[in-house]
DNA sequence: TATATTTGTTAGATAAGTCTAACAAATTAT
DNA sequence: ATAATTTGTTAGACTTATCTAACAAATATA
């Protein structure tokens, strides 16, 4: 049986491997905010169930059995995000940390239910993909709103941060998904981006812009 | 911070104590499957933390505060057993176990949540009475159906078995929830009743009988 | 390149929750 | 009332997930 603390592990050495900078011990460290040693222990037990490789001193990769394993983690996360919301009306920057706790639900049936409730749904409420049953994600092609050209327009798909402060932010200035985005200006110097949304001018700054997904 | 254990332990010392019975270690140790030397050294953390009183070879009574807690448990699990059935279409039958689990779930908000969907509710869908936020549980007179005298009519208001199996069973025969039972007659010597339900004669066991709570 | 800094590892300790083996008290049966 | 049985307790071991202290490798800096 897997536990909770191995759940939060695989899940968070998948997220870290989807950056460029991969899984790193002090990354995990930081990330499950566990004490470098912790992570170092844990890790070798993975090694050992062959759910993630690891050579000394070298990153974590999932195996392809801890990856699957992961993504049925992430996809009872994300499930459950899409059910707070649209079942059981809470704001989408409510969900982040309930969901956090319900993904370790066992039961599969519960799971299986809310996706017939929300009809096998492909993205949560942060528009990030949910893996179907097989651990299959749908395509996407995202780029960071920080890197996207001057003049253009482009539609607005996810988020990367999932945190309460940094939705109720984007709701605040009037900012929510799927909303078309034009980029008006950037400051070269720091990325401060002047963007026009509903026929509104706003100016965000580089480090939300980074966080902000299109296409 | 409550552990997973310790909310179990509450919880099953006080469904014992209701009984007249009480909550003895060797009856925990079998509602929780776990050895007797682990009750009695969960127990003795339980004294030092106040949640029970405790004196050797005598049984475990709940203190207020250990009442208090269980009672927050038992909200949770009975509020979840009635939004599985009311709102996620599961059968009565499905809901225990995912309860069990669900019931965990710290998120206040969460729970709150389900509680304002069901307009506050006072039952769940087995007929057991969900404390409100502050413990206080709505006074119910119940009888089991074993001990009614033959030619009364009575009302079918709860069970005190959840399990799939049993729940399965009075489905199967045809009785449910808030049905009218007429007893028609009991065998003296080992309670085998013959009852009347929508018209319809049955024949329950003595041990079903004992499980179905009426008034 | 040599040194300083950052990052990762090993060793050993601790707390929670469980177990088995051995024993003691309470209860039941003879 | 004594013996047998059941129930409860103590002692000590084990596993999981964490920690601190000490050290080693890798990387960055002078």
């Amino acid at each position: 049986m897997r536990t909770l603390a191995e759940e939060n592990y695989l899940k968070a050495i998948y997220n870290l491997s989807q950056n460029e900078t991969g899984a790193t011990a002090s990354k995990l460290s930081e990330k499950l905010n566990v004490k470098l040693p912790t992570i170092n222990s844990m890790v070798n037990k993975l090694a050992d169930k062959e759910l993630v490789e690891y050579k000394k001193y070298k990153g974590f990769i999932l195996t392809e059995k801890g990856k699957k394993q992961a993504l049925e983690v992430i996809r009872k996360h994300r499930l459950t995000e899409l059910f707070l919301v649209k079942i059981m009306g809470f704001g989408w920057e409510e969900v982040h940390d309930i969901a956090e706790e319900v993904e370790h639900i066992k039961s599969p049936l519960f799971f299986e239910k809310m996706d017939l409730i929300l009809s096998n749904p492909k993205y949560d409420p942060h528009g990030a993909p949910i893996p179907d049953k097989n651990g299959k994600l749908p395509k996407t092609n995202l780029k960071l709103l920080s890197n996207i050209e001057i003049g253009k327009t482009v539609r607005f798909v996810a988020v990367s941060d999932s945190s309460s402060d940094f939705l109720s932010y984007l709701s605040r200035v009037g900012i929510s998904l799927y909303s078309s985005i034009e980029i008006i200006d950037r400051e070269v110097f720091d990325g401060l981006l002047k963007i026009k949304v509903n026929n509104i001018t706003t100016t965000l700054s580089g480090q939300v812009a980074e966080k902000i997904l299109v296409e």
